[in-house]
Order: C-alpha cells, then structure tokens, then sequence
DNA sequence: GATGAATGAGTTTTCATTCAT
DNA sequence: GATGAATGAAAACTCATTCAT
C-alpha cells in the first residue's frame, strides 16, 4: 500500500511523517489552493488518511501547522538579521526571504484573514512575528535607511503585498517579486516622502479576525 | 462586446436576474471565499439554483463573469482618466479606483492565477485592462510624474498588491490600502530609483496560465 | 441507477419519496438498530443517498420523524377509543395497539432517553400522547376498571416495557408480547393493589433529557 | 467457568486489567450505548487501545464479556436467594437486583436480540440464568406465593422490560422502576388471574437469534 | 424560462483493528 | 505484554449539476 519503504519504524518516524505531511500539504495548497482535499494531502505524503487526522485533528489544524512554520521561520531570519551591521541590507533580505518563503504557500493569501486566524498559536506567532520585524525596521529608520513612518507591521504586511504584485507572473518570471520589492524599497526609502494617510497598523490590528 | 448590455433584445427579466446573481456571487465570494455554493448564491439573488445554471452553466462561468464586470469596470476607468490632464492625479485615481474594485471581491486573490483565468474571455479582458493602464501609464511617465521604468502592467499587478497589502486590516480599518497606495506611488515617483532587477512583464506574461 | 419504476415526476412524488424513507428507513432501524446507515436507507428506498438528506437533513431528523409517526399514530388511536363505552376494553385496545405498534419499530428503545428525545417536536408529540391516554385511563379509573393510583403516564410507559419483555421472543414469537400485556392488565386491575412506592409519572419527567 | 477467575496462573496485571476494561466498558456503554467506542473504553480504562484488543479480540467479545459478567452475576443471586425462606420476598429481592443491574448498563436493551447473543457463552449463562430463576420462581409458586401459570423465563424476561418502562425516567427518577416492579408483582399475585394468551416461553426461545 | 427535487461523486471525519516498537 | 501510530473501510453530509414539472 505504501508507495516509499515500507513499513518503517513507527514511533521514530511519526516526525518524519509529520514532516511529510506538513510538505506534501504545502504542496498540494500550493497547487490547488485551499480546496486540496485531505485525502490528496494523504497520498501525496505516501500515508494513509486516518494519519493525517491523527497528526492533524482537522483540515484547519493542518492549515494552521503549515502556517505556524512558514512564520516561525519569518522570525527567526529577523531574529537574526538584527545583529546585521548595515540595517539596510539586512531589512531587504528579510522582506525577500519573506516573499521567497510566501511564493512556496500560494494558499497564503487565501489563509491570511480567514478562520485559521483564530487559532491562537497562529495569532500569537503573527505578533511575534510583527515584534521582530519592528525591531529591524526601528534600527533601519534610526539609522536613516528608511523613512521614519514606516513600522514593524507595515513590513510585514507589505510581505504578502508584494508577493501578490509578483503571483500572476509566477509562472513564466518567478524572480519578479524582485522588481517589486525593489520599487517597495524605494518608496520605504524616499528622500520626499509623502504624508501617508491612515494611522500605522498596530500589531493587533493584523490578528484580530476579519469576520468580526 | 459590453457585459451589461449582452445580447440585446432578451428579455428584461433576463437582464435583471443576471445582475442580481452577479451582485449576488460577488457578495457571496466576498463574504466566503470561493467555497460560497452556487446554492447560497441562488438564495442571496432570491432565485432558484436551475436559474442560476440557465445563466452561467458551471461555477467557473460565473466566476469568469464577475471578473470580467470587474475588469471591464476598470478598462473603463482607464479609458475616462486617459483624458484628465494632471496625469500623476489620473493615476492615483485609477490606481485607487481598481484598489476599492478588489476590495469589494475578496475573492479575487483566490481567482487569479487560476484556471478562470484560462476563459479566453478573461484573458483578453486583462490585457485589455493593461493596454489602457499602458496609455495612463505612458503619459504620466512622459510629463515626468512617475519613473520610466514602469508600465501599465506594472500598474494593473500593484492594483492586487496593495489591496493584498491591506487585507488583514479590512476588518478593522477598510482604509488602511490607502498607506499603502502612497506609499507605491512614493516608490513610483522616487527622485532617486535603483534599477529595477527583471524585465518590465509584458501582458502576455500576465495572461498565461499558472499552472501550464 | 434506479431500482424501481425510473424517472417518475418530482414534485407530486415528494411526498411518496418521503413515505419511501419513512418506511424504509424504519425496516432498516429495526434489522440493524440504530447504526443501520443512511446509505443503507436510500438504498432499501430505491433513493439516491442525497434525497435522504433532502428530506431529512440529519440522521437524527429522520429518527425524529419515525418517532413521530408512531406517536402521532398512537395519540390518534387513543383519541379514537376515548369514545368507547367499555372503557376496561378501550383501555386493552390502546395498549394492545401500542405495543404492536412498538414491535415494528425496533429501534424504539435504543431511540427512548437519547437525544433525539430532545427534539421539541418529539418531546410535545410524547406530552400530547400522555395527555391523551389520561383520558381513557381516566375514564378507566373512574369506572373502577383500573385501581386509582395509575395514570396515562404510567400506561404510555408500560407499553415501552411491555414490549421490551417479549421483545427477545419476537423472532420465535411474534404475539409474545399478549402474554405479558395480560399479566400487566392483571396488575393494573387488581383488587388488592400493594401501594406503589415513588410518585406517579408526570409527563415532564418523561420528557426531560436523560443526559442532563 | 466462572468468568472473574478465568483461566488462573496468569499474571495479576491481566486480572487487574481485565477488570478495569470491563468496569469501562460498562460505564462507557451507559453513556454512550452501543456507540462507545473502543478508544474511549481504553482511555477510560487508563489503558492503551492495543491492550483492550489483546483482553477482546473484538468489540463484540467485550461486549459478550460485559453481558456474561451481568447474568452470572445475576444467577448467583438467584442460586444464593433458593435458600431464604419467605419465597416471596426471595423473587422480589432477586427482581430488584435484577432490575438494578440493568439500569447500570443501559446498552443492554440494544445488545438483546442482536449477534452478541449468538455468542454461545452468552447464550449458556442465559440458559443457566432460566434455570435458576425457575427455581426460584417454582418454589414461590408451590407454596401460592405467586400464581401457576408463570415460569422462571417469565421472570427473566421481565427484569428486562420493568427495567424499560422506568428507563425513560432514570434521569429525573432513578428508583421509578419500583414502582412498575410492583406492579408487575401484583400481577403475579394477583388473586383473580386471568387466562394468560400464549403459552410460557421456554428457555430455547430465550436464546435463540433474533435475526435467525 | 423558472423552479427545486433528485442525483451521486466527493469531502471531511471516525473508528475498529493491526502491528512495529 | 503494553503501547500507540498507522491503516483503510465506512459513515454522515455537501454541493455542482441535471431534468421533470
């Protein structure tokens, strides 16, 4: 029945296998956006149903998991970029390894603003997510890279916004969203910045749910 | 060749029912995403479901309808503001114009890159919008309001973008796209550019199917 | 795809379709308890799987209408012999068409103290056939036909009980139950009654949830 | 034979848990009725699933196995009352116990008459349960303290729908099946008996498949 | 042309049972 | 012998689509 080696090892292998899910699932939403059904995500990761609902309760469950690891990941690449000298350099690499990251979740934008945002662990990580990037982008515009009205969240909002920009070509130019992080980057870095309408975003803005 | 006046000397019932699911759909779409059932749509229009398939004989149709009334809305937009003569005004509006449209559509981001996109209709109809988002473009570039690196497709693709921007915050402040909105024509008009890495996309790019 | 006479008109056979659930969906409880499936139900109906939804959208509803069948059924026959002279025979009668009627619906005890009592239209069709068999008990009682300290409750009760006596005899059987129903009426008539310990039934007792 | 002590010279852990399975279950089917499921069983038991399929091959085992222990349990109590003096109270005594057993497991009016019964263990401790409630019920009949025409399987049979016609009220009136036990008594005892239809049920019928 | 009942493939989910550890 | 992960058949339920009225 199974199509890799089979019957392995079952306790050592139930993080390999949730691994298998977590990317046969990206995969599959990827693919057909959130429709993907289970039972594909299932066959793709070489399992059988019932293993997917073991390791993931409900289809929202999964989604969430996947989401959780594409941010987890977000953070710790700005964890780490703080500790860069040129703030410049550093806040662009963390917007295009945001965007690159994104480009792999195309169901991103179908997730940002629904339910699964009401898991807790996902909210929770959207903050802690906002709260790194706010401390690249502070030492940026203490700096002078960046104009002073521009903030953590506004960053991390403007990820999926480029990713967006870039979706409709990913298929012929997949290195697009470049051009558009770039002409980001220049209106983050204006000499003549305009008034920017609108308050800038507070963190909880990003996670309280859209359908309230 | 115009959406709302299709086929003329039908009758009047024909032509209402038509919008009302359209209004409908694009409600329902908005509210539940691309999973709204044809059923539910039938409900919000007041019809019956065999109504619903007498007008558009599967789901995607209707989908492609609603994009094309959204799309052929904007052509238009264009088409009007290619007359104004502060041009750098023009393009805003414009840009805020199809940034408000998608608002209205939440769908929308869920639709492009998708197999509608396939509906030769619909793949016209963008680059019908890009050819009139070009001759907007082309005069702002040429009076100097915005760089000369970017063109209309540019413009159409940051229409997606910026409301991507904004769309965790349409719950709690529907406005927020316009932050972001300045904030592009801020990297539009830059007085400094760098040089924007990729080739400007051409319409075709944009209307070649992702998943091919 | 369809076993009987196919493609018949639809809207006059709403209600046949509905009786051919009914029916059959009371068999297949009885063959297999509660756990019969809904698939098995359309099938014995000759019925696709989603009309037994369309008419009962939960598994629950469906029982719910079976329940009020015989509920319904019965309060009318109570109804019915409140007129008759004799009332000891009315009262005989009553029961007697109760528990046969029970017999055909196996179901019926695993149905009794679950939640499907707790549709309110189970619980007023139970209160409404208590009330009606107060009146004949109540003739009966009057009469001296029947000792003093049993009311309608009781005897709707018995019939549940009286039927669970013979119901493991039903295969070998079948009139089984006109023995026990004999002995219960010797019980009720006697003419040196213990006196009964706990209270008479109210109807609301019987129609509170078991769970809570 | 007995079921508590089956198979001695095994480890202490097996009887231990063994019992605490059974102690489950039960509980599990009280609640739940048939539909408990095996998962829950082992979690309540503080055992894993793997454990309870080793002790019951198969849900129907367990159930057997919950079935055996109740009419063992049962015709102990009969066994042990042939020895009291007053006959009378010795079959009301072994009626309330009866009864009282029942209540605490309410899926048993599911499992009579369905393929547990054709379990031959469960089918013998039926058999042997008869035979001791004949017994019983002989000796109260010969000394008049019942009438004639009542066998033991009579007084089996009964437990079972005593305990149904007060199960409804279980919730709201736990001890209401005294009241219909009396009831039921009076009718046993009654003085003016009439001629009881069909004859006595012999314990062949008892166990024989329902669905035969 | 409008209606909505029927259809049945497809989805998520549950659960008894197996089996590697 | 106990454990619990994996399995996969089966269940309830949904929904786009068809078609008789």
């Amino acid at each position: 029945m199974n199509e890799t080696t089979a019957t392995p090892g079952q306790r050592a292998d139930m993080v390999r296998n949730r691994r298998l899910l977590l990317d046969a699932a990206t995969e599959a939403f990827a693919e057909h956006g959130l429709e993907a059904s289970m039972g594909e995500i299932a066959q793709r990761a070489g399992l059988a149903k019932g293993t997917v609902f073991r390791h993931f309760p409900t289809k929202e469950d999964l989604l969430s998991a996947i989401m959780l690891r594409l941010l987890d990941q977000l953070t710790r690449t700005a964890d780490r970029l703080c500790e860069a000298d040129d703030t410049a350099a550093a806040l662009r690499e963390f917007m295009a390894d945001g965007i690159e990251a994104l480009a792999a979740d195309r169901a991103f934008c179908e997730v940002i603003g629904r339910p699964s945002l009401q898991h807790s662990e996902v909210r929770d990580a959207i903050a802690d997510l906002c709260v790194a990037a706010e401390v690249l982008t502070a030492r940026a515009r203490e700096q002078g890279a960046i104009r002073g009205d521009i903030n953590g969240t506004d960053v991390v909002l403007l990820l999926g916004g480029i990713h967006q920009t870039a979706a409709p070509l990913l298929a012929t130019q997949p290195q697009a969203w470049r051009r558009y992080l770039e002409l980001a980057l220049d209106g983050l870095r204006t000499t003549s910045p305009s008034a920017l309408p609108h308050q800038p975003p507070l963190r909880p803005d990003l996670t309280t749910s859209v359908t309230g």
